[in-house]
DNA sequence: GTAGCCTTGACC
DNA sequence: GGTCAAGGCTAC
């Protein structure tokens, strides 16, 4: 059982991950701030040598070698591609080495020390909030155990993270993309990605040069990057359109068949929808595909409540619920026809869903939430877990940035929307264990992309 | 070549 | 005068 003091804990740690300040190239221990952000001193001194120098490396293996304190020495192409990745700018090493005296960061190292302040200030008062609130259940024991060893069968989400066309129903959700592309290689060799990566480190490559240097541009502020996740999200009507034509597909292929209820499909479409999402969004594309499997096992569920809850506060009616394919289900009839799992679970979505509408919660903040989610540093064995931490830290900012600047006579939004959140994952737990325990009694159709989540949910229990 | 420590100097 | 992010030095 997972306790409120659990949860909190782990808030805890996680946002203590953040403020303890780990080098985001290697891990390592942060110094300060270095060529544009905190780093450690030996990343400082190692970007310093490659640029002063005007150094260029080779890399043996495949360009996607792992930097971490213990093996950052092993391939310095790759490290040196990780420095630029995460932000370090090659203009903040002086071309004519003085020494001294402060460079044109100073204001942007302000006003990230600033905002570091703020949201710990911010985070604790939120997890003061959460303490004395009232007590959740849930059986979470297996959320800790997402390991890829844990996987019993991963064949689906990993072919749509690849882009490699399925039997499944899924496949038309999937439009070109390069598969495995690491962030490295991003940089380095592709400028698919250069507008997002460019938008996140300040990076511009030039398409027309693709062997051009990077030029820098000024940084992104934290508004832009909101309206990047913003962007990300797809069209309400064509994710309507597409949806409705899969599963009267479906509903043909199964006309004899009266096994599995018709929420199932709807779910596991979903699914598809959110995986899509999650492959072409910003810093998620540039991951590598195992850690990428990593974070959408482990948030599969709450980025599914996340999008019925917004939908709801979006789109819906007061009384009803609003599915994905446009209709309208009346949440009385729900409750009277289901068993007291479903009904508390509309009970309490339909309170979350009022509480959002009280704050008149908007698209950016849902957008926002969703990356929240997604790039979550507790999932565990992550390959770049720097990069993960990294990423929830911006998002972080640009949320708390973005609430500060809509609702200013409203210091505390922030923290109302992480108190939100809090329920969602509560909402989540219990959603996923009802599914699973539908799963085992055999209710939910097999090979689809729903069942492997569950099954990589709960496969190590 | 690496990385920890030292020196420098503009900004507050 | 203190701070801190640059470059420099040097043992390994």
């Amino acid at each position: 059982m997972l306790s409120l003091t659990d949860l909190s804990s782990r808030m805890e740690c996680r946002y203590d991950v953040g403020l303890e300040e780990l080098c985001p190239v290697c891990g390592d221990k942060v110094s300060g701030y270095h060529y544009g952000l905190l780093t450690c001193e030996s990343c400082k001194g190692f970007f310093k040598r490659t640029v002063q120098n005007n150094k260029t490396y080779a890399c043996a293996e495949n360009q996607q070698c792992r930097i971490d304190k213990t093996q950052r020495k092993r391939c310095p192409f790759c490290r040196f591609q990780k420095c630029l990745h995460v932000g370090m700018r090659l203009e903040a090493v002086r071309s004519d080495r003085m020494r001294g005296g402060r460079n044109k960061f100073g204001p942007i190292y302000k006003r990230d020390r600033a905002l570091k302040q703020q949201k710990k200030a911010l985070i604790q008062a939120c997890r003061f909030n959460l303490q004395s609130s009232s007590p959740l259940t849930s059986t979470t024991h297996q959320r800790d155990c997402i390991s890829p060893g844990g996987f019993h069968s991963v064949a689906i989400l990993h072919s749509t993270l690849l882009n490699i066309d399925q039997a499944s129903s899924m496949s038309s959700f999937l439009p070109p993309n390069s598969p495995g592309v690491t962030q490295h290689q991003c940089i380095s060799h592709s400028n698919n990605c250069a507008g997002s990566i460019g938008l996140a480190a300040g990076i511009f490559i030039d398409p027309l040069e693709p062997h051009s240097r990077l030029i820098f541009t000024q940084g992104p502020t934290m508004s832009q990057l909101v309206m990047e996740f913003l962007s990300c999200d797809p069209d309400e009507l064509q994710l309507q359109k597409k949806i409705t034509a899969r599963l009267q597909q479906e509903q043909k292929w199964h006309r004899d068949s009266n096994t599995f209820s018709p929420i199932y499909p709807m779910v596991d479409q979903l699914l598809c929808s959110i995986v899509e999402w999650a492959r072409t969004s910003i810093f998620f594309k540039q991951l590598k595909v195992n850690d990428q499997m990593k974070l959408l096992h482990h948030s599969w569920g709450e980025l599914l409540v996340l999008d019925i809850i917004s939908r709801q506060v979006i789109y819906g009616k007061e009384g009803s619920l609003r599915l994905v394919t446009g209709q309208e289900v009346e949440l009385s009839n729900i409750v009277s026809h289901a068993g007291p799992t479903v009904a508390s679970l509309t009970q309490r979505g339909k309170e979350l869903v009022e509480r959002l509408n009280i704050l008149k919660v908007d698209r950016q903040e849902f957008a926002c939430i969703k990356f929240l989610i997604l790039f979550n540093p507790d999932v565990k064995e992550l390959e770049e877990h720097g990069f993960v931490v990294s990423v929830l830290e911006q998002v972080e900012g640009a949320l708390l940035e973005y609430t500060l600047t809509s609702s200013p006579h409203h210091p505390s939004r922030f923290t109302h929307l992480l108190l939100c959140l809090s329920e969602l994952r509560s909402l989540s737990t219990l959603a996923e264990d009802y599914l699973y325990c539908r799963h085992l009694i055999g209710e939910v159709p097999s090979n689809n992309l729903l069942n492997e989540m569950l099954h990589a949910k709960y496969s190590c229990t």
